[in-house]
DNA sequence: TTGTAAGCGAGACGGTACGTCCGGTCTTCAT
DNA sequence: ATGAAGACCGGACGTACCGTCTCGCTTACAA
């Protein structure tokens, strides 16, 4: 019986949806996730941590991995966008390593690992990863590479897939390992792999 | 009447540790994972398939983790040997094909991807994994390149953990994201990382 | 194109209290208590079946249990009144029939029997039934003995709350049981408490 | 994480069931009933006030009220037992007087009340509450009358289970509503439908 | 004629309890 | 000593209602 709280119970929206709710339930799982890891990041534990009904969670997201990607597309959107001007092999290298710090530093690296690592425990987690954030962002990467190629800036020897997988695989593997990538490694492949010698 | 026993109920071995309690706890882990995903992976869940009791488990185990370990370590050991014999570029690449294709089909295949992703959850998963596996195995690696370089087989300009890394890195991330790894990409990345050209 | 409007959705009245919305919520628990008994009986299924928003019910009822007295005291002053004619034995024997009737076969009379019951667990049910239903009508039960005692038809050994807890306490507990009380017994009791033979 | 507990956790009996945990069930159910009221007796609640997990109940009790059936079974039994002596009217007007005083003042009889209330609410509730106490008792209260009949004690002019909801019925039903049955009341009906004067 | 005030359906909200599942520890008993 | 069996505490799961709230609409009455 909480009686003695005294503060004045924030309101909340009526019939609406409660945009401060949203963004608790968003921020307590990224904090959570960070803080204590994936095996934490439980509907109750974040309910706790938002100051939330379970139900409000049950209510808007089938899941906690919805809610992560949720985070994970607001921030990667943010924080690691797509280079969109004028492609050059000099803004793709800088996205790489961009990429890579991403993985290393920011909190919504983490949600990418785990969000991939749980696509790997789960078949509906893969489906909606996938729907949701790797195809789109896919997407986005072929685009830049092409336009990259028309504009004469790289010639890469394989396929777009293929050259992406060859560039970004090693950078998220060495996340997932816990190894540090450096950065001759990625410049080596963007090199190698982009701007083969003529020859 | 002789159906008083009716099952013959296989004897347990008294005071040494049954073998076969251990093949079924491995063989049913594994199959539990193959057929259902990690997520079915319960302890009740392997005990009950192996037919054992779940206080033998753990009196062995410390955690389905460790199981997995044990199965994919025998596994790999026995279906991806990492090449001893004379280092060639040819091995290399061999042994990278058979990589891909150990993920892409081997149960024990998804005993790594599956290791690989709980490490991502678990700071003791990772801790382990890395020990009794990634550790290991990278060693075993680092002499197989070691080796071909001192024999004059490849070059490679870059380390020999980030080699390893570019090499490796887009098999497990092809694995993990569901795409399928082409051989050519494997091929071009032998090429290109393990001889450059003289130029 | 005349089907616009789909259904005609009922107008509600403005800023007077809705005589429709009231009846649906009285008739909606009297027959949710009756198909379903008190357990599926919640504010949420009472609103769903009035076709009624839960507020309508908390803006006029403080809770369920006065949703039930409500139709409790309308449906038992129309069919069981306390008759207010002239007092015999016959019309107590009869009032006394008609409440173990009541009780059997009545709707309200089982809502009588679940106030009765949910007054168990909970004094607030208690002190509103005792206040609403069961005081008023004692009162009118002990007015009709008391008139057929000043009129000499008959001359109970007992006080009068003690001789009307002699003669609706078997009927009730019949009715909480599930038995049926005999007519026999109801016509043996009116007559060895109420006529006692003077020698 | 209570990791602060420093009491030497109460060994659990290994594969057999606790008893210990058995009866602090039955207890903290008795108790909280008592104290709090039906409408306080949650699964969770009495698991918290006995110490025990909410698992343990539902591995042995399908519902709280089979945990009151229980209760009030060796209640019963023990304080307020069938008389099986030698059956006189006084034997059974002493049974009569004790049921009376442990409706109003035993913690069982409260126990009794809340499941005759429950058993109106719920028709499973209504099932057990009948096959496991009133069934019985009846049989074990008919018997009584039986035998007192047979020794030429009473001589009443109803069949027994008439007498028996004719007797028991205005105890029951004051305790229901909350009135107090006077002493007088229950020897009036004791003389009066027991021993009919034979003129 | 037009505020304005109240009632209305709808439904989101913070909570509590439900009954189930599994984790990891413990004890008993047969082998 | 080992292993099968299974009870135990703990705690998360996803659902159902609780009682409160706000929204946007409709209607009736008063200015």
């Amino acid at each position: 019986m909480p009686a003695t709280r005294s503060q004045p119970r924030r309101p909340h929206s009526g019939s609406r949806r409660d945009e401060v709710a949203r963004l608790a339930v968003l921020h307590a799982a990224d904090d959570l996730l960070v803080e204590h890891g994936f095996g934490a990041l439980t509907v109750e534990a974040i309910a706790r941590r938002a100051g939330v009904a379970k139900q409000t969670i049950y209510r808007w997201w089938p899941s906690k991995v919805e809610i992560l990607l949720d985070t994970l597309i607001e921030d990667s959107d943010k924080h690691l966008p797509v280079p969109t001007g004028k492609p050059t092999a000099e803004s793709i290298r800088g996205y790489l390593h961009g990429f890579a710090q991403f993985l290393a530093d920011d909190p919504a690296g983490k949600v990418l690992l785990a969000l991939l690592a749980q696509a790997q425990h789960d078949p509906d987690t893969a489906r909606r990863f996938h729907e949701r954030y790797l195809v789109p962002r896919r997407g986005q990467e072929r685009d830049l590479l092409a336009h990259a190629i028309d504009a004469g800036e790289i010639a890469p020897a394989l396929g777009l897939d293929s050259v992406i997988d060859a560039l970004v695989g090693p950078i998220v593997y060495g996340a997932l390992a816990g190894s540090t990538i450096s950065r001759e490694l990625v410049d080596t492949l963007v090199d190698d792999l982009l701007r083969p010698r003529p020859n």
